[in-house]
This record gives structure tokens, sequence and C-alpha cells, in this order.
DNA sequence: GACCTTATTGAGAACGGTACTCATTTTAAT
DNA sequence: ATTAAAATGAGTACCGTTCTCAATAAGGTC
């Protein structure tokens, strides 16, 4: 008998194809692109919208803002982002070891860095 | 008699209304935020988007993307952005002069460097 | 296995920010 | 004044995302 039961957490397989995909996958997929590749299962797009948040929240995977949709990236490390602006394309870079944080002290907790290059790839030049 | 004339521009007080309105601030409004600033003029919705459009497409303002909407800038030059996640304020700080570009050779043509900075600001905290 | 409790699902509706449509208004040149 | 065309704005469409809630299914218990 447990005063304070821990929510219960059911395995589905749903949530299992979720996060093999987006883990398996380098190329920061949308959710709707994670909703194309398993469209075979029959999953549903909100389903997939459910757990590709919660990965994020449980910091399994990070999401990336970009061009007003959100794209799911499997490397939780910390990085920067390069993206194409003809083919859209967007990868990981190094995040320079040593970002000077000067001019950033009204900032008491400092959470989070994002960094973007934009500009055209070499395929698209 | 001109072969190819310019199109013409107008002049409109809507236009001056939301040119003035986003110079004048530099709390980075959204776009909902410039039209109720002009409420009392009855400027339209639609207007005060096509004019920040056509404001960031000519350089006069710089497009912010942040938590899901844009923001405008009226510091045209290089700086990065710091993002309070309680309260929302965003604000300038200055791009660190020498920023790394290790890693991005990928990147033939390298347009634009987005850097924000996200956690609890001094007030917040 | 049968049963039960409740977490999970997913189709569809709702939502928020932004872009488009097009009849009407306004500019500015003649 | 007249006119041609740029500009406006209310409404509509759009798109990514979140919410709703009846139906489903996981996983205990007996």
């Amino acid at each position: 008998m447990r005063e304070n039961p821990p929510v219960a957490r059911r395995a589905t397989w749903q949530k299992v194809a979720v996060r093999d995909e987006v883990l398996n996958r380098h190329d920061h997929p949308t959710a709707a692109e994670v909703h194309a590749s398993l469209r075979s299962t029959g999953i549903g797009l909100a389903t997939v919208y459910r757990h590709l948040a919660n990965l994020v929240e449980e910091g399994t995977v990070r999401a990336v803002e970009h061009d007003g949709e959100t794209r799911y990236d499997c490397n939780t490390g910390p990085h920067a982002h390069a993206a194409c602006t003809r083919c859209g394309e967007l990868w990981d870079v190094p995040l320079p070891a040593t970002l000077a944080k000067n001019g950033v002290e009204r900032m008491s907790v400092l959470a989070e860095v994002h960094l973007t290059y934009a500009g055209v790839c070499s395929d698209c030049d």
C-alpha cells in the first residue's frame, strides 16, 4: 500500500516507435516528418506530438525552433546549428568552446545558448 | 515617357505610423503589440503586418523569431539577444567580437548568425 | 482466464500567429 | 476634376500545434 503511488507509465508501441524513429535519424525531422515515417503503423499525429513533447521534457531529445516549425534533434549535447536558406537543410555544428558572455549580466540564471548560422550550403551554391 | 517606370511607392500615414512606432521602441514588439499601440488610429492588422514585412525587407528593422512569434528590432547592427523564460522579456546583448566558425565549412555563404541566451533575468530571480 | 481501473490513444475541433483576397478607398499625376 | 493604379483592411484561409473526449488497451488483481 503506497500513499503516493507514482504516476503509472504504460508501455505502448506508439511510444517506442516515436522514440526509435527520432533517435535513429540525424536529420532533425519535424513532427509531421516523424508522423509520415510512421504512417504505415497507423499512429495518430496527436500521439506523435505528445511523445515528442515527452521526449523533450525528459531530456532524451532536443527541440529546435527553425522557420516557424519545431524540429527534433537526437543530439542532446551542447552544439550549434547551421541552416541553408535554399534547401532548408539543418545540421549540427560545434558550439565554440569559449563563448564570451559579456553583456549578459542582466541574465541571472543562464540556462541555454542557442546559436544558429544561416546561409547557403555548398550543395546549393 | 519612361520605358520602365519604377513601382510607385505612395506615402500613407499608415506606413509612417508603423515605421515610427517600431523605430521608437526598444522593446522588440510583436506585430500585435504594434497594432495595439496604434489602435487609436484605426489602422488594420493586415496593414501593420504588411509594413513590418516591408521594413524588414528594406533592412530598416530586423525580425527576431522567438517563442513562436516574430518580434521587430529597430537595432539593425550585429548583436545577440537574451530572453527571460519567466517574464518573456527579450533584450539586446553584444555579439562576441570574434565568434569561432569552426565546423561550418559546409556553409559556403554565411549570411547571418543568430545567438540567443535563454534563462532567468535578474528581475525575475 | 475474467475483470477492473485508469493511462493512452487519435479523429476532429480549436487555437494563435501570419498571409492572402478583393472590393473599396486614397494617392498623386494629368 | 478626372483618372489609373497603389494602398487599405475586414474577412478568410492557412499552417503548425495543442486540446477534447469517447473509445481503446495496458497491466494489475483475483
